[in-house]
DNA sequence: CGGTTGTTTGAGGACGTTCAAGTACTGTGG
DNA sequence: CCACAGTACTTGAACGTCCTCAAACAACCG
């Protein structure tokens, strides 16, 4: 690694919080590769195998419509480094990532990243895990927002509080204010209501707060439910 | 405190993930309050002094919309805690929270959580506020989503190009994709574009990639940059 | 019971998207 | 350095989605 490289590495906001000494023996085992515009870093679905950090250049974190076009999620510079979650968690990415412009890019093993957290003690650990929970969730609300209908954020939400059923039919008793609900998906009240009934053909019949799906596999195709979680 | 409010308030992920030990001390320091549907447990702005625990019931973690009224960013449930990033970041709430339903919430003094997260080493904290950075920029983009218009969008997003200037004239040499901009504020490429020209009356003048802000004041007031960050 | 609050339904309108065409860049090879 | 191709951006028109407003209806609570 050049010394500049290892410079830019060692100055991102992760390491210089930590320690130069730290910082210096993540880099030994990192890598440098400077990539053209358009490639794929990673896809979603994957296991995080790399910290990516930006050393020039920049990237963006994606997601795939349902039209098959990408849709960038976040934009990443340089100094930022991706995705820090999912390898705390040991957990596929929620997004991909394609570099948006000529970039060099510092890698570091995940591997190696992970021995060097487990070092530390169980508190900060526990944060950390727990920020990066709380980061998946948003990232879901995000691209829920972004990339689905609202008749499909209803059907997904109610997948979701269906539990880990994988198909057959579901009865939920809705507890939360419609309005609530509503508003964490990014719609009307009345679009809510009106969901539910555009929900009706697949097999949803909203009574009040009582809500019977037919049969949840159905539910979860039409809402694209296991894509974008 | 009670026993099964204590055993519930241990039981947390963030605490399960640490220490016996450590929740327990923790535990001693918190107090327990039965409240109200309907009750401010605070608001966007203010600086976090509690890290708040639902034993039971739900909250809402809310924004405000430009007409006044609240809209609900995410619901928070039994066993959730908010707002660590907050706390580790010593920064001012992006969100206010109020309760959903009639709810048992434990409240742990920001200050002595701080004081245990000092305890631990570096690397750990680091990855807690790094986490709890971005965890503040998606919350950031889905307060875009939900809370302005396109054209705020637009204008916000200018404002946060143009760094710490609070007045004056910017000028601006986009690098980005409008595309890849526009993907990242939930908008087509058309409908930034015709934002642009939308915030003309505002004082932005776009001329391909160069973009001329007669005085940043005006339309971090038209696109309410300070009052969403 | 009433009164209050929450949900549904309808009508109309604003906003943003899509499709399509035109214009301005950017980079490449002659 | 210019011409040209390819890409990106802008502009227009039509459409669709979702929101707002308003009213009816349902559920809850004192």
């Amino acid at each position: 690694m050049k010394p500049t490289d290892r410079d830019a590495l060692t100055a991102i906001p992760l390491f210089r919080d930590a320690s130069r000494e730290i910082a210096e023996r993540l880099a030994i085992g990192a890598f440098v590769q400077t990539l053209p515009k358009g490639t794929l870093l990673f896809d979603q679905g994957q296991d995080a195998e790399f910290l990516h950090v930006i050393l020039e250049g920049r990237c963006g974190l994606i997601g795939n419509r349902s039209d098959g076009e990408e849709c960038v999620v976040e934009i990443m510079h340089a100094g930022d480094c991706f995705i820090l979650p999912a390898i705390l968690l040991e957990a596929p990415y929620l997004m991909g990532a394609r570099v948006l412009e000529s970039s060099r890019i510092a890698m570091i093993p995940a591997e190696t990243l992970r021995r060097a957290f487990a070092k530390e003690p169980q508190l900060m650990r526990a944060a950390a895990l727990q920020l990066a929970r709380y980061w998946r969730v948003l990232v879901r609300q995000i691209k829920d927002l972004k990339l689905r209908s609202t008749a499909e954020r209803v059907g997904a939400h109610l997948c979701g509080l269906s539990g880990d059923a994988q198909s057959g039919p579901i009865g939920l008793d809705i507890r939360d204010e419609y309005r609530a609900i509503a508003g964490r998906l990014g719609m009307s009240p009345e679009t809510w209501s009106r969901a539910l009934k555009q929900l009706e053909p697949e097999g949803v019949v909203a009574k009040g707060k009582r809500i019977q799906i037919e049969d949840i596999a159905r539910l979860r195709t039409y809402s694209r439910f296991d894509d974008l979680r």
